[in-house]
DNA sequence: AATTGCATTGCAAAGCTTATCATTCACAGC
DNA sequence: GCTGTGAATGATAAGCTTTGCAATGCAATT
């Protein structure tokens, strides 16, 4: 607990600046805001700001809190995490949130959150927020029972869709979710390889217990079926969100006596990952191997060829997260707390993709 | 501007519970603390508590941090850039902040700012943290007069020096600076080059205007002499701290009739540009070539071989920014607001340099 | 000369929580 | 029965800025 008589001493506030020049507070007050300053007589305010800034002035930002009875900042939870901000997603999202909020005049907070098996979430939930209008989740996936917890939640809060339980329709949740449309998003990139002729595609997922490496494999799944294309369970590998896993997840592709011609990846990370893999064993990409992957971020473009992948609009997510916080914020009692439909992810096409070519 | 009114109507204060139990705000307010939880008879302290979750009661933070003093509470400054996360310094550095303040219980805000010549970047960061106690600045480059209003400046504030000025020297600001010492780093790196036999060094580097490159590349350059090495321009590159650069720099110095056997590079973003170059050209790493980096973040595992780089103990840098705003906020009097040593960045030896072997 | 209008300033209240001090009550010990 | 002790609670002031309203003074208008 900090020591609160050093604060006392040191601070110069504006009753003393007003007793030195025999003004009264309200006379400094108003000269030392810009909104306010046209109403102070020019000489009287030079010499205010003058003496301001010779105390080192400046405003108590309680008093002036408690005063305006501003409460416009909202809380991120992210997990808790070296590397996380390193990740698109996180990363993205959150700067999204940063624009989102800068632009309606919001302040964000961050707070880390590690779940435990015996907290409640939603008191969890609350003391996060405790001086924040709302929050945004991001952080770690939930459980059923965290999920259960939250219905009734009054307070402004919006998940995302990719923090949910695999299992969980969003839209009967109570609690507004956001989310981007996967399975259209899978489909559009197995969609491309078939049009470029390649039957034998090879994925290479996320964590079985990710919705969204669950829902884009749904996605990719389809498309093969409606191409009349059997999927071949040696051409599907599951693991985590890293290159390492799209570098496993090729070699072990390419250690079969046939081996895709094609590879869709969970995300650009295990697309730079199967690339890389690729290339180890002289396999150029794109002629000898199409390679797409999920995300469009700075991975995409880093590395060589530049990936086609599908671009999820995370910072119009972030948009409309806040947005969403705002509202329910400003109108505590406007009802309708509905899950919202996901956002669509739209293929953009680069170099890491071409027309099927019988291996030589 | 947030408007005030719709804020103030869905607000309950501790009166309102208070004198819905016939209680009053004191025992209300002790109720709600654990500090001072213990002083309210138990099942006093659950009926407050169960009508406070009720009413979505949460404290109003502007009172709370006028009684205070403090808000423990800080705002991080980052530039204003979709991307920013993604670089390794930025994210690290953020998640380090967020562990640091969470182990002291306090919150972090995070601000964008994208400066402009007119503004007062004093009263800009004044206003930025008007409800936290400290700011650390981890923004876009300042300005010497952006550092020059600084000085007297006396809240909490901490700067971090990659976004000092390049001929600023920190201990002289008035203004803790945190900082890694990248001078001690860059010459590990290019000692390790030169131990290992190697004397055909190249450099690739980062924007001339950015501070940690101009260390980097200095410390380099004295290693280099001291070796009796004389730095020839045409293996030295500038660029900016992405993997373009690193591709561009290593496609230049190899198109040249005698090409480095090693290169420097200064950060691992370029080294992972550089290593994808070598190997479109048919180099392999580190049989022909050496390449290192400086970070020691994602990317140097990512890639492969993996990096051998220079770790930054971004974590330790954030954890003594937090403190040191922690402790500036705790004890605004006590003086020394010196700049602090720069924190030691260590070498990480992997798989991406070797001794020198004479070119076939 | 009286009135009106405007610019400038001061007064006082409000905003909500918390720490200090005082008070009450119950119970134990004598 | 009285005193002392400790737990639980209440009353009150303090913390600093902002703003609505009133007051003052001066200049312009009628």
């Amino acid at each position: 607990m900090p020591d609160r008589s050093s604060f006392r001493t040191n601070r110069a506030g504006i009753v003393q600046i007003a007793s030195q020049l025999n003004v009264s507070a309200s006379t400094v007050s108003r000269a030392l805001r810009p909104e306010t300053a046209h109403l102070v007589r020019p000489d009287r305010r030079q010499a205010i700001l003058e003496l301001a800034e010779k105390l080192h002035f400046s405003p108590n930002p309680g008093a002036r809190m408690l005063r305006k009875g501003v409460n416009a900042s909202l809380t991120v939870i992210v997990p808790l995490d070296e590397n996380i901000f390193f990740s698109e997603f996180y990363g993205r999202f959150l700067s999204g949130t940063l624009h989102a909020a800068a632009a309606r005049g919001w302040d964000v907070h961050i707070s880390t959150f590690k779940r435990s098996p015996g907290s409640d979430f939603r008191q969890t939930l609350a003391s996060l927020s405790l001086n924040t209008s709302g929050v945004i989740y991001l952080g770690e996936p939930l459980t059923r029972e965290d999920v259960e917890k939250l219905r009734g939640y009054r307070r402004p809060l919006v998940i995302t869709k990719s923090a949910l339980p695999a299992h969980i329709p969003a839209t009967e949740l109570g609690v507004p979710v956001v989310g981007v449309d996967n399975l259209a998003g899978a489909r559009a990139a197995a969609g491309l390889l078939v049009q470029l002729g390649h039957r034998r595609i090879g994925l290479i997922l996320g964590p079985p217990a990710s919705r969204d490496a669950l829902e884009r494999r749904q996605g990719y799944l389809e498309v093969l079926e409606n191409a009349g294309v059997a999927p071949r369970p040696e051409w599907i590998f599951e693991g985590s969100f890293s290159a390492e896993t799209g570098r496993a997840g090729f070699t072990a592709f390419s250690s079969q006596e046939e081996r895709p011609t094609a590879v869709c990846c969970a995300n650009d990370e295990i697309a730079f990952g199967a690339l890389d893999a690729a290339r180890t064993r002289g396999l150029r990409c794109p002629d000898d191997v199409s390679i797409i992957g999920f995300d469009d971020g700075p991975w995409a473009t880093a590395c060589w060829p530049a990936l086609t992948t599908i671009r999820q609009p995370l910072a119009d997510l972030a948009e409309r997260a806040v947005s969403l916080i705002v509202e329910a914020a400003s109108h505590p009692l406007s009802g309708a707390r509905s899950g919202g439909s996901d956002l669509p992810a739209a293929i953009v096409i680069r170099n890491s993709t071409r027309t099927f070519h019988p291996p030589r």
